[in-house]
DNA sequence: GAGTTTGAAACT
DNA sequence: CAGTTTCAAACTC
């Protein structure tokens, strides 16, 4: 079934409109994407209608782009917002609307039902801050992000079973229609009453699937577990707790994902979710917070981090604002925590590598935030948060980043207590944990108190020698920060029987293991070893690399060869300087036309593993 | 906790 | 690219 395409003539303009903007150029001047195709990058962009440009601060990791997530939440009080027209709900916001709709007061409405804070919305590479004393608020342009905070009919507490998904590249953009559209309402995909939530891979989306449709429940935030630092100590997590509205957790550090899904179903409860999504299978861990647990005493209206999270793969900063004020996003925004919390005044400043941005604190007057591009901070965007409620912190050794320990009340199911307890901690003693044989370092993340390393340089106070050091990993392989495990797409009918084909990166390459010990990443990972593997007497519980338990290939089908295809162009055409950061997005007529029609199950995506033979051929040889 | 085993990462 | 060395996690006792 060939659905119908958006008009174009809706998104041209506001495609253009944020390309003219100042913004736009200035972030255009920042992005190693250089403009010479902006049409073919802007046709990317706006084949489906997202009105978001290139990145403001691009990696040049060449698997970025398929490893951005997008992770929108529900607006799960507010009905409508008024004021805003929404009789054409079948257009994508422009980026100002889409803006508008970000700085929602929506926040008011929470507070009214449980003084919940604004969750983060996880959106890949953004930072949400308040745009109240800032321009940006009116020019940056979103991420992909499409709400439906404008639309009288949305009713939060009815989420229906029609759950459609399609696939961008190995993304997962999937549409939870509160209003029970089927699929033949795919040509109008783009409208009005529709959540978009975008995962990495169908598992993922299946993984919360049931979130999304419990009746009476609303997501509130959902927070990529990589997204939360996992570094910090006892005093600063205090600290962080005090501020930060929700609980926040790490489940552990294993290759697959966990996400922190923060919902509603009473003004009395906060329910908070941890979400696991590996192999296939999700697990989920449900915490009931009372209300009481979870709000906070400064719960006045003035501005407060709503979270400080960072990424190993991804930096998010989240930071809420009050009702009156407004919120944007901005990609690639790196805060580390620890760092943060470390500051004891003074301006420092925080990065985590070259690429993306730095931040500037001013601390403990905590007056200003200033957002850069550290690769160029010499210009730092003229962006200003009030950080003045987060106060002091109580940190006295800047030199480590602090570690985040988490909670054992919320953490009570946490596994991997054993190794790391929740969070990486190395043991290094000749490497200065500048070297992927650390963990941490690996994770990109800086070591922490609770690491037993020795001549550690990996902290902080050796930011220099550590952007240093992952810059020539990266120079001898793009990919070496990229995660090991990559999920395939579902294969079957039901994701919840058929486990996801996941697969090393490169493999293994046991030879005493069996396979059967956590020494075999494949094992480690809870994967099956696959023909990258190079493994010997292979008996991976998990699934053999000679077929024994494991999931056939997945064939790609014609429409989703066109999909790779399409994709290898658009590729080549994002690497046509050697940088490539961006989401991709296919032409909607691809995507409506093939994918779209499929149904949630069925579809199949373009492999992780697919599009890293891909895209780190092209990008190697581009 | 110390020592051993293992395989990835790094090096040549 | 293959062989070797180094390294730190996993494992065993």
């Amino acid at each position: 079934m060939v659905m119908g395409t958006p008009e174009r003539n809706q998104i041209n303009p506001s495609l253009s409109r944020v390309q003219d903007s100042p913004v736009f150029n200035f972030i255009n001047g920042l992005s190693p994407i250089k403009p010479e195709k902006p049409d073919q990058i802007g046709q990317t962009f706006s084949s489906l209608s997202f009105p978001s440009p290139p990145r403001a601060f691009a990696s040049p990791n060449l698997t970025s782009f398929k490893e951005s997530k997008v992770l929108k939440r529900h607006n799960p009080f507010g009905k409508s917002r008024p004021g805003v027209s929404s009789e054409d709900g079948n257009k994508f916001q422009t980026s100002d609307e889409a803006i508008a709709d970000s700085c929602h007061p929506y926040h008011n409405s929470r507070e009214s039902q449980g003084n919940f804070h604004d969750g983060i919305s996880a959106v890949d590479d953004s930072i949400a801050l308040p745009g109240e004393h800032t321009d940006f608020s009116a020019e940056i342009p979103q991420a992909l992000k499409y709400n439906n905070w404008g639309n009288p009919g949305y009713d939060p507490g009815h989420v229906d079973n029609s759950l459609d998904s399609i696939e961008v590249l190995n993304q997962e953009l999937v549409r939870f229609d509160p209003k029970g559209q089927e699929s033949e309402h795919c040509d109008n995909l783009i409208s009005g009453d529709t959540d978009f939530f975008v995962f990495n891979s169908p598992n993922e989306a299946a993984a919360f699937k049931d979130i999304m449709q419990k009746p009476d429940s609303h997501l509130m935030s959902l927070i990529p577990e990589s997204s939360i630092y996992n570094g910090l100590r006892d005093d600063s997590k205090a600290k962080i707790e005090e501020y930060h509205p929700e609980p926040l957790a790490v489940i552990d550090q294993m290759q697959d994902k966990h996400y922190v899904a923060i919902t509603s179903n009473t003004k009395d409860k906060a329910n908070v979710e941890f979400v696991s999504v590996m192999n296939g299978s999700k697990r989920r861990r449900c915490l009931d917070f009372e209300t009481a647990n979870v709000q906070r005493k400064n719960s006045d209206h003035n501005l407060k981090f709503d979270s400080l999270v960072h990424s190993n793969e991804k930096q998010l900063v989240a930071a809420k604002c009050n009702s009156s004020s407004q919120q944007c996003t901005m990609p690639a925004v790196g805060l580390d925590l620890n760092a943060l919390a470390a500051l004891k005044g003074g301006k420092k400043v925080i990065s985590n590598d070259n690429w993306s941005c730095g931040i500037h604190v001013n601390l403990p007057s905590c007056t200003s935030l200033q957002i850069y591009n550290s690769h160029e901070y010499q210009d730092p965007l003229a962006m200003e948060v009030d950080l003045s409620d987060i106060g002091p912190q109580p940190i006295e050794d800047s030199s480590y980043a602090s570690d985040f320990t988490v909670d054992e009340d919320v953490n009570q199911n946490s596994p991997q207590k054993k190794r790391h307890g929740d969070c990486k901690r190395c043991n290094c003693k000749k490497s200065k944990c500048l070297k992927l044989y650390c963990e941490c370092f690996a994770a990109r993340t800086y070591c922490t108190g609770n690491c037993s390393c020795k001549n550690c340089h990996n902290k902080l106070d050796h930011r220099e020698e550590v952007l240093q050091a992952r810059k020539q990993i990266e120079s001898r392989n793009p990919l070496a920060f990229t995660p090991k495990v990559i999920s395939e797409p579902e294969i079957g009918n039901d994701p919840n029987k058929t486990p996801a084909p996941s697969r090393h990166k490169r493999g293994c390459n046991c030879k005493k293991s069996l396979c059967q010990k956590k020494y075999c990443e494949c094992f480690q990972a809870g994967i099956g070893c696959s023909m990258n593997c190079r493994c010997d007497a292979c008996k991976n519980t998990f699934g053999r690399k000679d077929g024994v338990e494991t999931q056939p290939e997945v064939e790609i089908e014609a429409c989703d060869k066109e999909v790779v295809e399409s994709s290898l162009q658009k590729i080549e055409i994002q690497n046509f300087d050697g940088v490539s950061s961006s989401l991709n997005f296919l032409s909607e007529e691809k995507i409506f036309g093939t994918l779209c029609s499929q149904p949630f199950e069925h579809s199949q995506a373009v492999s992780d593993q697919e599009m890293i033979d891909i895209f780190g051929e092209r990008g190697r040889s581009g």
